[in-house]
DNA sequence: GTCTATAATTCGATAGAC
DNA sequence: GTCTATCGAATTATAGAC
């Protein structure tokens, strides 16, 4: 390994250090809570060398949330049980092994940020539409997307954001279960009951 | 009318100036986006003043985001139609003649402050839950009111906050047709099947 | 490649004149 | 009762030494 490897693979990882830290504290306390400072602090370098290496907190935030849901193929086969396998995935995707990740950086900001609810709107239009029709048809599948989000979008504020007690304690089963259900109704009401 | 009642009456009403200025500001950008600058600018007046009437700006935010559900009394005897009662109810709250009020303040807010979430978990165990409870029985209420909250402030945030377009654009008596069946399924499932 | 020092704003809050 | 003037702290971002 010659020296200039040595400093490139120490400048990945300073960059990295400060890619952590910053969707750590985005997630923690929303855009506008989390400061150049903190995040320098965490990372453990100089508040300088944010810009540096993402030019503006604003391009460091837009690579922070930056994120694919990343939607399993919804196949009709499985139609009867689509519901709790969207809630089940959903949840993952909040408690799993890379949790604290950009979805929650997101979410967070974007009641107050609204660069950040544009990007969330795209999210929903770009991956949670067309993985609603491709499950339950191009007819209505942009109402349906919209019931089937403002479920979801709620139980994340209720669980993660807001932390309100009922909702916190739930085992994830039963949310799979009850919230499964209502899914499963939005995608199997008939076009024409829309 | 004194020349004293002419100063309170004035002095009312710069207060009451504030005070409006500062629910649009609070509820368009949230907290910390709100500054007491711009209050004072909407509000024609001296940023000094906004203090010397409420103390602080998070005095004046307390204010400004304390409210009242004011769920209608939901007796057992409409019992199968309380879940469209309910989302219609809520609706009316954030369209209804003082929309833009302190619902839209707390829950912009809520995502990225800690004072704005607890108050909003306030509400929830001393309106919300109590509410379920006499509608649906004690056993189970807070698992109840957990779920049925999921939804509704999924759907404020998606057609509100983030504005998702089929969201926004959905007419309230489709939204009352399907989430009120949702909420009513999570009213009517047995205690022993939570 | 990293840090020190600082520029340029913006914030909430205060003191005191009128 | 209202405003002018300003303080002290915090913010993002930059310039330049090492």
């Amino acid at each position: 390994m010659t020296d200039n490897d040595a400093r490139k693979s120490k400048s990945r990882r300073t960059r990295e250090a400060i890619f952590i830290a910053a969707r750590r504290r985005f997630a923690a306390h929303g855009y506008d809570g989390a400061s150049v400072r903190d995040i320098a602090a965490d990372a453990g370098i100089d508040p300088a060398l944010v810009i540096r290496y993402f030019g503006s907190k604003d391009a460091l935030f837009a690579e922070a949330s930056d994120f694919k849901l990343d939607l399993p193929p919804l196949d009709s086969k499985m139609r009867g049980r689509a519901g709790e396998y969207m809630v089940q995935n959903f949840l993952d995707i909040w408690e799993g092994p890379d949790a604290g990740g950009a979805f929650t950086v997101l979410l967070r900001s974007a009641a107050s940020n609204e660069a950040a609810a544009a990007k969330l709107r795209e999210v929903f239009a770009t991956q949670v539409i067309p993985s609603v029709a491709a499950l339950a048809g191009t007819e209505g599948a942009q109402q349906r997307a919209g019931l089937i989000t403002s479920h979801m979008l709620g139980l994340a504020m209720s669980r993660y954001i807001l932390k309100l007690p009922p909702v916190v304690s739930m085992p994830p089963e039963m949310i799979v279960t009850h919230v499964g259900r209502a899914i499963q109704i939005y995608l199997d009401t008939p076009s024409d009951r829309l």
